[in-house]
DNA sequence: CGCAAATCTGAACGCCGTCAAGATGATCTT
DNA sequence: AAGATCATCTTGACGGCGTTCAGATTTGCG
């Protein structure tokens, strides 16, 4: 697996810490998060079990590297859906579209975005500051009619937000194979979902 | 021989599938999914690390029969929020709160109930057999004014449940300590979220 | 009663995360 | 240029993990 024969990399490898991130993201992608052990990830680097260690504090702290370049990443995809279109409605749903096709191409690297997050009990401060949540809020400001206050500005983002999360959680999931299948594929499928959260919305108001 | 020792359980234990059981939900409560070995559940069931593969061909296997009974337990939840008024509207936003407290009141058990799903791709077949998912529904359906169509009843059913399942894995936040307290306390955020479903929907109509 | 099946134990394997001690290379001082 | 210092990497070790296997113990059936 290493090409170490060929050519011996010199005793200090130059920069590990950008290479144990891209070992372990190549490791996700291709054996998935169950296979990714620090042990592993070394492996791939083709260093001793012990170097990450000069790197990273333990296993969690390079977790958060790929976690972070995840949300970075998920962060280019929304902002590339929201410049899609000019058409207020079909720029709002694309964003949605957007966020689940990004974590039904990478789950892996989904998968730790949001354990990273579970295990400091947030989500990273990036996402308020400029990062995909603003997306997700700013479009739903352009958006409306009538200015929308605050709190329901923001409501309403983590309203979409959980939507949108619970959704990429389940596309995979068989039931609704055929669901996907009577509505002409996966995003015809994802985009009908959308529209139904209103449907069960408004039998939760007061 | 068998005297005076302290409390010689039986070689043979009796019903150690379900004791399993029990352990492993015991150290789920107490110390969390990350502590949940299948070590450790033998430990505490006080048996041997190998006695379990007499009743489990593997640790996920075990992980599977707890997960069931979380589903059957969040079942009866639900059951019980249906029943507890007579209010259409009432009745499904009681649904949607009683969801998402289920998890945070059992959250290592909710994450091995979905990391289980995760693993099989798919959702308990119990779910869409007269169990949770069908509360949902049903409840739905009752509720409106005009009769659904069957696609919709299943589109808004998932939709509502991916919103739960979305809140469910956020409301621990930090984020969302803030409204939490502005909007007094911690089901009134949650109400006040699945109003909001139908702000964000409405740009997702085509 | 005797024997097969079910159940549990003990020891072992290879993997894991992590740490301490030492080897190696790069950089800075003088 | 020489030597010292510091960051980096390796080797080897520890305990814990999931799992397997051979053997001990108990149960239940003929």
């Amino acid at each position: 697996m290493t090409i170490a024969t060929v050519e011996p990399r010199p005793y200090h490898h130059g920069d590990l810490s950008r290479a144990l991130i891209g070992a372990a993201r190549k490791i996700l992608e291709t054996d998935g998060p169950a296979a990714l052990s620090l042990r592993a990830v070394a492996r791939e680097a083709g260093v001793s079990p012990a170097a990450p260690y000069h790197h990273f504090k333990d296993k969690a702290q390079l977790l958060e590297a790929v976690a972070h370049e995840g949300w970075v990443e998920l962060d280019a995809a929304l902002s590339k859906a929201r410049a899609s279109t000019r058409d207020p409605s079909e720029r709002m749903s694309n964003l949605g579209v957007a966020y689940v096709c990004f974590a039904r191409d990478n789950p892996a690297l989904y998968r730790v975005m949001y354990d990273c997050s579970r295990d400091k009990d947030a989500l990273p401060d990036q996402l308020k500051e400029g990062g995909a949540y603003c997306q997700v809020r700013d479009t739903l400001a352009e958006q409306s009619k009538t200015p929308l206050a605050e709190i329901d500005l923001e409501l309403a983002t983590i309203a979409g937000w959980c939507a949108g999360h619970g959704l990429a959680e389940m596309i995979g999931f068989k039931q609704f194979a055929h669901l996907k299948e009577v509505l002409g594929g996966e995003e015809a499928f994802l985009r009908a979902v959308f529209q139904h959260l209103g449907m069960f919305a408004k039998f939760a108001e007061d």
